[in-house]
DNA sequence: TATTGTTATACTCTATAACTATA
DNA sequence: TATAGTTATAGAGTATAACAATA
């Protein structure tokens, strides 16, 4: 018998959120606070937040890449990374270089301290999410992200 | 050889995020807006967002639960909490009765018309995840619900 | 006509500080 | 002292409309 059917529930409590366990959405989005908790300790240490190091680590990955590719990869509209790339510019570890091919668009390029942030940051970034995810095995945390992956890939908009 | 590795890279081509995917968080939040983009839709319906929806139905399932067992279950600040009760309360679907045991505490109770309301949307939330999610079998929309669910549960401030 | 980068702006979401009433 | 509910407010995050330059 669940606890929602017991009118002699105590007000303190824990309350029984097994329905909403069901949702795929709602399991998500838990599972990201309860992660991101720990990693944006060590973003936050260099002036990043989840979504510039991720911005930081596509042009990292992707060298050349503008700033209209950053926002279809990344779910991340147009304006909202115009501040943001103003910003690692401003911080020298980003370029905007001229595309040779296409006056409109700017190749987004790391400097020298741009790399060694990025890759200081995924090492730190990775071993948080592996202490926040400690309760799962190895094999476990690799079908959990292949499914996860699957589900925003496998759609015509990706 | 990966594409960031190319410096011939077409500006047009899809950046590669792979070096992203390694990620749980990453993963998470992007399966999360995939999945959401789609519910959200019906919740719009009934005026309700993704949070607002999750209180309403965690109040359906816990009755008698008050706000601040709404806040911590959720993982939602008490004071993100006030207005959305109100307008709750507002619009007949859910009462605030004062606890007999705590003078403090209100307890919140679904109206007949707030349990209709949770019963078709959770209904219909359900639908258009799996729909969201019709490229994993249902043993492995399961699996990833339970990886999830042990993130966020098996820790001390769950 | 469509696309890149941009400005300006508004709306939503989430967070903190501080108060009151009660435990 | 601690907790429940609340007010006021600030800060992130995300969204749209519209523009100039270029394709």
């Amino acid at each position: 018998m669940p606890i929602s059917a017991n009118p002699a529930r105590r007000a303190t409590a824990p309350a029984d959120a097994g329905a909403l366990r069901r949702f795929v959405g709602y399991n998500c989005r838990r599972a990201y606070l309860a992660v991101i908790e720990h990693s944006m300790r060590h973003m936050a240490e260099h002036e990043l937040r989840p979504t510039s190091f991720s911005v930081l680590a596509l042009v990292h990955h992707n060298l050349g890449i503008n700033s209209r590719q950053v926002s279809r990869a990344l779910r991340v509209r147009p304006p909202n990374l115009v501040a943001m790339i103003a910003s690692f510019e401003a911080r020298g570890l980003l370029e905007r270089r001229p595309d040779p091919h296409d006056a409109r668009a700017l190749g987004l390029h790391l400097t020298a301290a741009g790399r060694r942030l990025v890759v200081r940051v995924e090492r730190a970034v990775l071993r948080a999410e592996i202490a926040a995810t400690s309760m799962l095995s190895d094999a476990e945390r690799e079908t959990l992200i292949e499914l996860l992956g699957r589900i925003y890939s496998d759609r015509a908009d990706a």
